[in-house]
DNA sequence: TTGTATGCGTTATCAC
DNA sequence: GTGATAACGCATACAA
């Protein structure tokens, strides 16, 4: 435990206000008797006391994100790059990022909530893979809390199912509407897409987006098939063989993430067909995985890295009193074609 | 700003004493008072202030840990598994991870130690990438704060160099040796070894299991080749690009992990050279997209999310006062042999 | 079984 | 420019 600043106090006959302000930087302090100050708590490795200055202050320094845990989505690469985001960006302002997992919509994760928002444990929270009636914004909203949401925009404005979160967007549908367009005009016609859970705002709005170019090629979105898997490998290869057994099966999967692609392209290929050249296979969310596979996976990249960065930045700029909250950002999808949709 | 436990005192006509205990469980407490007390929490949404608790408890519930930052290192799968690791144990222990990035011995770090240690924000310290002398050792043991590490198992018990330090250990050497061995048994002669930096401990370690191989062959380690590489792709491809540009380039290459050995394969490549039939690449961690690679890499792997837990578990085990330290773990890597080594 | 009083280390408000 | 003092909200030693 190191020294306090009544001991620091004691030992520079000052009193402890007059230390604690010397420190702060405070200008009513004389200047000489501010290096004294320095000086001493430098060589007395004086360190404020995290507890103390958090009652006075009621200001953690942490920022707090819950992973979606419960799964094994641990090995999602999406994750790697966004918290390394939300780390980097946070490191260099000072602040620190709180971590927990906890499956969604579980109780663990109300308990969390309840802890580390009602506890004071953290000064905001960052939201990702927003859900289509999603308690963690009502709760956010209801405490007062600030936070900052990663979600799809939603351009004809959510029919009431999800509150608005102020954050930054990804223009999902439209990135989904240009890598189908991209589809239809190599020819396909028979699509299946396979999104994440159905609660996830995502799997909508890359639905959507799907459906949206077949019509604007003038294609019944009926025609479209669809299929539900969770974010990783495994459960997309399970959702594609299900494509694939039917009767008459898609010639493009259009995959909700690049680990179900992954998986997808698995299936693919276990059922005897050539990915790319007679089914063709495309993720989302521009994992490093995605180019190593074969064939490459033809993707739409998300900078994960930056995105979370900005989160943050966001966060801590309305936390710093700009009090102005930022005009929602949208980032566009990047369009990456790989040898997983040539024909 | 959620109700305080005086407010709450107020409202049952108590003392704060008699509600402090009655929730946290006291046995002096009558049943009845106990249950009106907590159903009027429950009711007021009582949840216990952050600071105030920890100001008497002087316990955060939360681990530190500290991602090397400042390099491209987050797409490094091997952070994702175990990030995930630390968190879902700690989660299902009631415990919160604090997580920040610093470029390894940088200012940043130590001034990350000083404010979480001597602040007092960590009740522990989780370590990764132990170094040769590394201060963070010195640091943590000389504040008397628990801290557990993720270290190569130095056999020879370290000349001195590093401090021993107390966690979950991996036989880096041992495995480095096995795969060796097998390089040797199909006949290669001409070994190169492409390291991480070189005041790693694990960079080291897995040199020496290359030489013990090559010393158990008969074989004068002298004759290894040596390069060295930051722990990602790109830094990898330079390194075996330096390689393989030599007068007599070696026919195998054993890389340090995984990312190095992906950006050693497409250096391969690119030389011209046919990876796994002409020059065999192995590398270490067992990251997903190592099998995705192609050729698929051979590797090391190492259960990184179960250990991540492990290590969680074992500094609560001893922040709870079961004061033994556990005796050191060591884990064994599994070595996956792949088409990028098969002649 | 319950209540009173004190202190944890800072910061902020005042008076000097 | 500096110092005394009062909070912040909770947990406990001690008194009743």
């Amino acid at each position: 435990m190191p020294i306090t600043l009544r001991e620091l106090a004691r030992k520079l006959n000052l009193s402890i206000t007059t230390v604690s302000r010397a420190l702060d930087g405070y200008p009513d302090v004389a200047a000489a008797t501010r290096e004294r100050v320095i000086a001493a708590a430098r060589e007395a490795g004086y360190e404020p006391a995290y507890a103390a200055r958090l009652m006075r202050r009621h200001r953690t320094g942490a920022l707090g994100y819950i992973l979606p845990g419960g799964g094994e989505q641990f090995r999602d690469p999406f994750h790697s790059a966004f918290l390394t985001g939300l780390c980097d960006r946070a490191a260099s302002q000072g602040a620190d990022i709180l971590i927990s997992s906890a499956p969604p919509d579980s109780a663990e994760e109300q308990t969390l909530y309840r802890r580390w928002v009602l506890g004071g444990r953290v000064d905001g929270m960052l939201i990702n893979r927003l859900r289509l009636r999603d308690w963690r914004i009502q709760f956010l909203r209801g405490q007062g809390i600030p936070f900052v949401c990663l979600a799809p925009s939603p351009d004809p404005p959510a029919q009431g199912e999800e509150l608005e979160c102020p954050g930054v967007r990804v223009d999902d549908r439209g990135g989904m509407r240009r890598l189908t367009a991209h589809l239809l005009a190599l020819g396909h016609r028979r699509l299946g897409y396979i999104g994440g859970p159905p609660e996830l705002v995502l799997t909508r709005e890359r639905l959507n987006g799907v459906r949206e170019a077949l019509r604007s090629a003038g294609i019944d979105p009926q025609g479209l098939l669809i299929e539900t898997a969770a974010l990783d490998e495994d459960s997309g290869y399970q959702a594609a063989r299900r494509l694939l057994n039917l009767a008459e099966p898609p010639t493009a999967l259009i995959a909700c993430s690049d680990l179900i692609a992954l998986g997808a392209l698995r299936a693919v290929q276990e059922a005897g067909f050539q990915p790319g050249a007679e089914i063709a296979v495309s993720g989302y969310d521009g994992i490093p995985a995605a180019a190593l596979a074969h064939p490459p996976l033809t993707t739409l990249e998300q900078p994960t890295y930056q995105i979370a960065g900005r989160m943050v930045e966001i966060l801590l700029a309305h936390l710093a009193g700009k009090s102005e909250p930022p005009p929602d950002e949208i980032y566009q999808p990047r369009l990456i074609l790989r040898a997983s949709t040539q024909s």
